[in-house]
DNA sequence: AACTGGATCAACCGCAAGATG
DNA sequence: ACATCTTGCGGTTGATCCAGT
């Protein structure tokens, strides 16, 4: 990194304890603006910009510093992610102590982490199951950004997809039509034609600052909405009701993408559509209304995934 | 103990929108 | 109306930490 405070221009790289006290000082007489004069009058040899972002990231008096994103706002986060797209002020603004980049670097580690551990497992599904159907049927990881799956916490979710990954990528395959009768409508109000969705999530931003009441608003059907239309064990009925989760759906399509905000969702990934395109792109995307599923889940997608840890027992 | 790879965090950059002169 | 400045946002990158080998 390059200094430049000895000779009176702008610094750069990491603040130190000195530059952190007379932003604090600055802010304490000022409030948090004008950080353009912070360097004008001479105080700091920092950007204006600079200046701005380690007071919203790192010395605003309500962060939490150090702790680490809880299950609640996992999925918060997700929930707000495939409502706004990648929004992170905004979602930020629903979450009590996190900022823009705390949201940011927790959704890029997030996805990270999803993308290789589908990379880690795929293979084997696809190389042994879908040999007898042409490449079309062969995911490219290029084309499934994303494999999150709900109200995890990380390590649920790690298990869960382990688990389930096998079973779904293995029977994706297997069916061509999806009989959305068996699951919910989601509302995406930035999605053409699905503005009377029966289960619309609504967000209802407090006078302040909107962060949610976690408790108020279901994001998604409860598991009362969503009665299958065949006996599952009880473990199993919790993914049935993920089933009705975006990101649960994003192992069969973009619903997490950068553009989701106004974007079509894709129930069908472009790798079962023969008629997409070969770059993969979502020109015959399936909107849900016009999905199928004949015959889905198959009732064995289920049978070796192990029940959930209570929340007590989350970390 | 050393090495390696992944995860996390902090900070920068470019761009866009709004404010101001 | 235009230019300039300020602020805010999203993407990206580099440094550091940490666990596994």
């Amino acid at each position: 990194m390059v200094h430049f405070d000895e000779m009176g221009e702008i610094k750069k790289g990491p603040w130190k304890a000195e530059e952190d006290k007379v932003l604090i000082n600055h802010v304490k007489k000022y409030g948090p603006r004008n950080w353009s004069s912070i360097r004008s009058k001479g105080l700091l040899q920092r950007t204006g910009k600079s200046c701005r972002l380690r007071w919203v990231n790192k010395l605003r008096p309500d962060l939490k510093s150090g702790v680490k994103f809880s299950a609640e706002e996992e999925r918060t986060v997700i929930d707000l992610q495939a409502k706004f797209g990648n929004k992170w002020a905004r979602i930020a603004t629903y979450l009590s102590g996190r900022t823009d980049n705390d949201v940011k670097n927790f959704w890029s580690s997030r996805q990270k982490r999803l993308a290789r551990m589908l990379h880690n497992s795929a293979p084997s599904s696809s190389s042994k199951s879908q040999k007898s159907t042409k490449d079309v049927n062969v995911p490219s990881f290029r084309d499934v950004p994303s494999l999150p799956a709900p109200n995890f916490s990380s390590s649920t979710e790690e298990e869960f997809l382990a688990k389930s990954q096998s079973c779904s990528l293995s029977h994706i395959g297997d069916f061509e039509t999806i009989n959305m009768a068996s699951f919910p409508v989601l509302e995406y109000p930035d999605v053409v034609g699905y503005e009377h969705s029966p289960f619309q999530i609504e967000y209802t931003p407090p006078e302040k600052k909107p962060f949610i009441d976690q408790q108020s608003y279901p994001p998604f059907p409860s598991m009362s909405q969503l009665q299958p239309d065949f006996p599952l064990p009880l473990e199993s009925q919790d993914y049935v009701t993920r089933l009705g989760d975006p990101y649960f759906l994003d192992v069969f399509g973009q619903a997490s993408g950068s553009a989701l905000g106004s974007a079509q969702i894709p129930i069908i990934p472009s790798f079962l559509s023969s008629e997409s395109g070969a770059n993969g792109e979502n020109q015959d995307a399936v909107t849900p209304d016009s999905c199928v599923f004949d015959d889905f889940p198959p009732i064995d997608m289920f049978d070796h995934i192990e029940p959930l840890p209570s929340p007590s027992d989350w970390p």
